[in-house]
DNA sequence: AGCCATGCACCG
DNA sequence: CGGTGCATGGCT
């Protein structure tokens, strides 16, 4: 059984803005978040580095991280995950193309993408309000 | 809420 | 000095 969500990248996501951004926006949906592991909100920006595995057996580092510093004087409240730049180049990734981000049993993580192409809604899959879906999460 | 942007620190 | 990522603010 494995758990798997996907996004379609904004042109900020895959730095095509010119943004130095280097990572991609996630939602606040919970069952978004049940993906990646609970990080504490009582401690400002917190963050996590996470290891995803391609098709081709490379690991990639991403850090997953929670800017709350609304809690703390300023204006942030968003999760991100930062530190794609080699990901995205290395596959030539732009605005449009779908990234696809699993956990297998034992809390493996892989990483997948799909070229520019128009979401399919088939039974099973449950369509978000965002860009992001849930393609089977575990509970 | 989500996407766009940027000053600065760090590092090769 | 140029690329990268952190942290933070702005815009819609």
């Amino acid at each position: 059984m494995i758990s798997a969500i996907s996004k379609v990248l904004s042109a900020n996501d895959t730095g095509e803005t010119g943004a130095h951004q280097a990572g991609i926006l996630v939602p606040k949906d919970p069952t978004i978040l049940s993906f990646f592991p609970t990080l504490p909100t009582d401690v400002k920006n917190p963050r996590i580095h996470l290891y995803f595995r391609d098709d081709e057996g490379s690991q990639w580092e991403f850090a997953f991280i929670y800017y709350n510093n609304r809690q703390f004087g300023g204006t942030r409240n968003e999760y991100r995950l930062t530190r794609m730049t080699p990901f995205i180049n290395s596959n030539g990734l732009h605005e449009g193309d779908e990234l696809i981000l699993e956990k297998h049993d034992g809390g493996v993580r892989t990483v997948r993408f799909k070229r520019r192409h128009t979401p399919v809604v088939t039974d099973g899959v449950l369509t978000l309000g965002t860009a992001w879906k849930v393609v089977g999460i575990e509970k």
